[in-house]
RNA sequence: GUGGGAGUAGCUCAAUCGGUAGAGCACCGGACUGUGGCUCCGGACGUUGCGGGUUCAAUUCCCGUCUCCCACCCCA
């Protein structure tokens, strides 16, 4: 038998219900804060992703589906491609491509699928999607301000609160400019050298390979040490620390709720400032559902005019997972189970079940060939609200039988009033 | 990529010391062609994840492999 992919799946019914619940709701919310939807190709040449997530992380070292295409023309010869594992990347190469500052774009958002070769696990897999947005733009449209981090942030307390997601945590930090980071690292690894070797096998090669990530460490005899570790909030310049303050700021002002957790950092030269996670709780090990941040240098690094950004993006699988748990019924069920009786009646009934499909009716069209009973049973199963009788008297008389399935209740509608009758019970 | 656990019917699970594979639910048909989800009867349920080995005999023991789960690594 031919299976999904290791790390791959198939998104069934019911279940594909709520992802469309989700994507609606985070259409609706980004519509209110006035950002438009971009989809940009599911596979890019690999070099975006090479400078624009960084040659040294782990995503474009190692977990990254690259192949060498094999087209006809000279141009497409050994190009290396890869199914991208993120989505900012492409969104800013877009930017600069279609010059999007010089048509006012600078509020996107996307939904769409990811690829990243990772050990799969639970809300990890190989194709996951992902929901994002960013806010890029040459710092006179303002997309370097205090109010647009503060204004994605709390986009995305809304967004949650709209799904119904409970006791989610909004963790923020900031990690500076460049010029602040490299004065941490710095006085990071100093501060190291002497303690390490007290510390776990994992923080002795973290304190090498890459030292924020002692931050990390869970092992509670470490804690004491990282404790005593400097942290990037005492190496901010002022314009970074004004900055951050003025995005606190304005979320205690419209209300929402944070953590200041300064082991958030983040690895790559053109992070900036505002760093944030949204957490939630009974995930397991991957508790976050969320996470973004300032990337002021990314454009450039991409070739791109200096244009600084701020975006986010969700992790889709987790956040429907998280949802699973509390969320409502949202199976599909019709309003109406049409029953035929008697096979000459299937034409009428499919006449009638055209009605009120036009009418925005969910409606399931039985077969005249089914005894009544097992009509019946087929509509209970499938949950219908209603079982209407298109049977020889209904069509001499004009009166069509409707039942009500919950309460037994037979009422007697004429043919037009059908849809009205319907509708207005719901 | 590393470590651990698990794979038996569509689902949840059983199968004694190694002795030819079972139950419930779900599914299909009938009793039952103008009024219900009940009941009764019948049906299909399977390459025991896959491959190899040991054995007269393997769901069971051994080796390999695949997949899932948990954690690590790492990360939005």
């Amino acid at each position: 038998m031919i299976k999904a992919v290791r790390g791959t799946r198939d998104l069934l019914p019911p279940e594909t219900q709520l992802w469309s619940f989700v994507e609606a709701k985070v259409r609706e919310v980004m519509r209110a804060y006035n950002f438009q939807e971009i989809r940009t190709p599911i596979f890019e040449s690999t070099e975006l992703f090479a400078r624009g997530v960084g040659e040294d992380t782990d995503i474009v070292a190692k977990e990254m589906y690259t192949w060498e295409d094999r087209g006809r023309a000279q141009s497409d010869q050994g190009q290396s491609l890869t199914l991208r594992p993120e989505n900012t990347a492409g969104v800013v190469r877009a930017y600069i491509e279609h010059k999007l500052w010089d048509r006012g774009l600078n509020k996107l958002y996307y939904i769409g699928p990811q690829f990243r070769r990772e050990r799969p696990q639970k809300g990890r897999y190989r194709q996951f999607f992902q929901i994002g947005a960013e806010v890029i733009g040459p710092s006179t449209a303002g997309s370097e301000s205090p109010a647009r981090d503060a204004e994605i942030l709390e986009m995305l307390a809304t967004l949650l609160d709209r799904l119904g997601i409970q006791g989610w945590n909004l963790e923020l930090n900031s990690v500076g400019c460049p010029a602040d980071r490299a004065s941490f690292n710095l006085a990071l690894k100093m501060a190291l050298e002497p303690v390490v070797g007290q510390m776990c096998a994992d923080c002795q090669r973290r304190a090498v390979t890459n030292p924020l990530r002692v931050f990390d460490c869970k092992v509670p005899g470490d804690q004491p040490i990282i404790d005593r570790l400097p942290r990037i909030s005492q190496f901010l310049d002022e314009g970074c620390r004004k900055h951050f303050e003025d995005v606190q700021e304005i979320l205690k002002s419209v209300g929402v709720p944070f953590i200041l957790n300064d082991r958030l950092v983040r690895g790559l030269d053109y992070y900036t400032r505002t760093a944030f996670e949204f957490t939630h709780g009974a995930l397991g090990a991957q508790n976050a559902i969320l996470g973004g941040g300032r990337y002021d240098g990314l454009s450039e690094a991409l070739g791109g005019p200096a244009a600084p950004g701020i975006g986010f993006a969700i992790g889709e699988d987790r956040l429907v997972m998280s949802l699973a748990e509390t969320a409502p019924d949202l199976a599909l069920k019709p309003d109406v189970y049409i029953a035929p009786v008697g096979e000459r009646l299937n034409a009428e009934a499919a006449r009638i079940a055209r009605e009120l499909r036009r009418e925005d009716l969910v409606v399931e069209l039985g077969d005249g060939n089914f005894r009544l009973t097992k009509s019946f049973d087929a509509a209970a199963k499938l949950g219908a609200r209603y079982v209407l009788f298109v049977g020889e008297n209904e069509v001499k008389s004009g009166m069509f039988a409707l039942k009500n399935q919950q309460t037994g209740e037979q009422v007697s509608v004429p043919r037009a009033e059908l849809a009205a009758w319907l509708r207005s019970s719901k």
